[in-house]
RNA sequence: CGGGGCGUAGCUCAGCUUGGUAGAGCGCUUGCUUUGGGAGCAAGAGGUCGCACGUUCAAAUCGUGUCGCCCCGACCA
């Protein structure tokens, strides 16, 4: 099967199938903890930061650290139960791994250096280094190794979901960005990518689990096109919460068919031409102490999109690979990369780079002309035929007036020059699919992120099997993350209004909420006799048994956003009747017969 | 890692400029009244003012250092 289209989903509403725990739950308000506050936490800058902390969802520890309270952790089970029955249903097998990671492990794949100083490292008392798990290819690899060697074993889907670490420098939003944090990651072996029990069919078993988990938690989502990886093609996919306050910029094109990651967005076709006739003198202009393109545009009294950007990088090959983008673009790495043909490829150094005699900050694309070991990539946007604003190869010096054929000669038409797409899309770019589509911006949180590895790990481990004829095959691997805890800020972040939030039903704490106006009498004993056939009929109740007053039972519920409230007072019960209210609906709620409540409750 | 802000009661904050026995609201405890959308009155409990050193007769307040937290940027999944 093929990736088709990147869609746009949107929540459905879904009954309820499942209790949280196996068995049956009551509690009553006086015997948890939910500490709810009338007042926003200073710490707190989104909405769903501020919900889960007034609700009381959780409790930050240190930064980035968080304690789950029991309403938040009830949540957080909910979410945990709906992934492993994807899960189950799309073949996987959960593990439990260690948290603590001997570092030789992660040195045999070098992602002790890829990780960096986002690796928590200790040392335990004989003095050798571990680390907390950021993730587990490594570990899952070592596991498999130990029982897995022949391709009558694979194909073989395992999950873990447990805490991971990653000491982020800047831990930020609550528990969007943080270093402790629950993360299911599955890891499927394979001898093949394509046909029956290769990568590519559970790829897209799990890509449809996504699909279902996200639905049922209720989310507003779009699937993006992301990075490609080892293997090519569309190798990765990531599942984004439309939300203002995700850290993803993605793109969609307004036809409604294609979207992807800023990092990995292709561009649609672009005229460009390289060979207009000069209609001025090139003119150097002194530009001192003018750090940026902004500065220097600002100074010439001109746009940003009248200059010409010539970033200096290097290959792994060694060879100078410059891009030239407009200076109201980004250049994109990975796409230099690719368009050069190296597999590694990085901003050149400074020092190196004017070691070699590129006037950082100052270089303009007639170092082509000038160097032979270069090559020069022109995104299509900068390829035009006018006037630019670009830099003069000497510092504090740019040029106006500079024309491609004139200034930059014959180098164009060699083997060394070429337009390419090698800058970030932004808003308004046309659409890859060339079909009159234009790219629209905006930011999603990531909350899945399905990937096909390929055999890097299993390569650097040393973990292959044996086929059919004696021979040692490497394993092609799949990588499939979700962050649960990311379900959750996402959901509040789409489904709260002013009052508070508003669960979606599969992974509110609690089904109903029962609201006794006062704990005594025939008003109590109605709220515990409901609530014992609720629990019997399979959902989840909270009982507000406190003595406080009605008002403040009230708003505390709708904060807390439990999808069903059941108030108990004198005049209903005169009638044979509760108040039923859904919390996403406004309104006073209706009187229902307190023999129709379990039914009422049950079908929505 | 660069820039900015903040550490005073469980929470939100005032007090600091100009040094002199630590405050308010919310929450908490007790009592009375109230009782269907965050009640009223009264009486209380609760703080090494992040920490250390220094200046001073005297430091929440001034100085130096340090730790912690938040935000913007850079970085990263």
């Amino acid at each position: 099967m093929r990736w088709v289209v990147p869609t746009v989903r949107s929540g459905r509403y879904t009954p309820r199938t499942m209790r949280t725990y196996a068995w049956k739950t009551v509690d009553r308000w006086s015997q948890t903890l939910i500490p709810t506050a009338r007042e926003v936490p200073a710490e707190a800058v989104i909405q769903s930061h501020q919900l889960m902390l007034r609700a009381g969802l959780i409790r930050q520890l240190t930064a980035g650290i968080y304690d789950w309270l029991p309403l938040g952790w009830r949540v957080m089970h909910r979410v945990m139960n709906i992934i492993r029955q994807e899960m189950a249903d799309a073949g996987a097998i959960e593990v439990m791994l260690p948290a603590m990671i001997p570092m030789d492990l992660m040195e045999k794949t070098g992602r002790d250096v890829a990780y960096g100083p986002n690796l928590f490292r200790l040392n335990d008392r004989h003095g050798r280094p571990s680390c907390l798990g950021p993730t587990h290819e490594e570990v899952i690899v070592e596991l498999v190794k130990g029982y897995v060697s022949s391709y009558k074993q694979l194909p073989l889907n395992l999950y873990q979901l447990q805490a991971k670490f990653r000491d982020e420098f800047r831990p930020r939003f609550g528990l969007l960005r943080c270093r402790e944090f629950m993360m299911k990651d599955a890891y499927s072996f394979h001898t093949t990518v394509e046909g029956p029990g290769g990568l590519d069919e559970t790829y897209d078993r799990m890509y449809t689990a996504y699909e279902r988990i996200f639905d049922r938690a209720g989310l507003d989502y779009t699937v993006v096109e992301a990075e490609a990886g080892p293997i090519g093609g569309s190798a990765s996919h990531e599942f984004m919460v439309n939300s203002e306050v995700g850290e993803d910029t993605i793109l969609k094109s307004d036809k409604g068919n294609y979207a992807a990651n800023m990092e990995r967005c292709d561009i649609g076709e672009r005229s460009s031409s390289l060979d207009g006739p000069p209609t001025a003198e090139i003119e150097p202009v002194h530009t001192p102490n003018l750090p940026g393109i902004d500065d220097v545009a600002a100074f010439l009294r001109i746009e940003p999109s009248d200059m010409l950007k010539t970033l200096v990088c290097r290959g792994d090959d060694g060879v100078w690979t410059l891009g030239v983008v407009r200076g109201n673009h980004d250049l994109n790495e990975s796409k230099l990369k690719q368009a050069a043909g190296v597999s590694q490829l990085e901003l050149a150094d400074d020092a190196a780079a004017r070691e070699a005699g590129f006037a950082i900050g100052f270089v303009s694309p007639r170092v082509a002309s000038k160097m032979d070991d270069v090559r020069l990539f022109i995104d299509p946007d900068a390829a035009q035929d006018r006037l630019w604003v670009t830099g003069d190869d000497r510092a504090d010096y740019h040029v106006r007036h500079f024309n491609w054929r004139r200034d930059t000669g014959d180098v164009l038409d060699t083997d060394r020059v070429q337009v390419a797409d090698i800058r970030n899309a932004q808003d308004g770019d046309p659409s890859p699919r060339n079909d009159g589509g234009v790219l629209r911006e905006s930011k999603g949180i990531e909350v899945g992120h399905v990937f096909k590895l390929g055999s890097k790990y299993s390569d650097a481990l040393g973990l292959t099997v044996s086929d059919d004829h004696q021979r040692q095959i490497p394993v092609v691997m799949g990588c499939y993350g979700i962050g649960p805890g990311r379900i959750v800020v996402s959901a509040i972040e789409t489904h709260a209004d002013d009052d508070g939030i508003v669960w979606p039903s599969e992974i509110a704490p609690y089904d109903v909420l029962i609201t006794p106006i006062k704990w005594e009498g025939e008003m109590r004993e109605t709220a515990t006799r409901l609530a014992d056939a609720l629990g019997d009929a399979g959902l989840d109740v909270l009982i507000d048994d406190r003595t406080e007053r009605a008002g403040v039972k009230f708003k505390d519920a709708d904060l807390i956003g439990i999808p069903i409230r059941l108030t108990i007072g004198d005049k209903a019960l005169a009638q044979g009747c509760v108040e039923f209210k859904r919390r996403a609906e406004s309104g006073r709620g209706e009187l229902v017969k307190i023999e129709d409540v379990v039914a009422r409750c049950n079908t929505g």
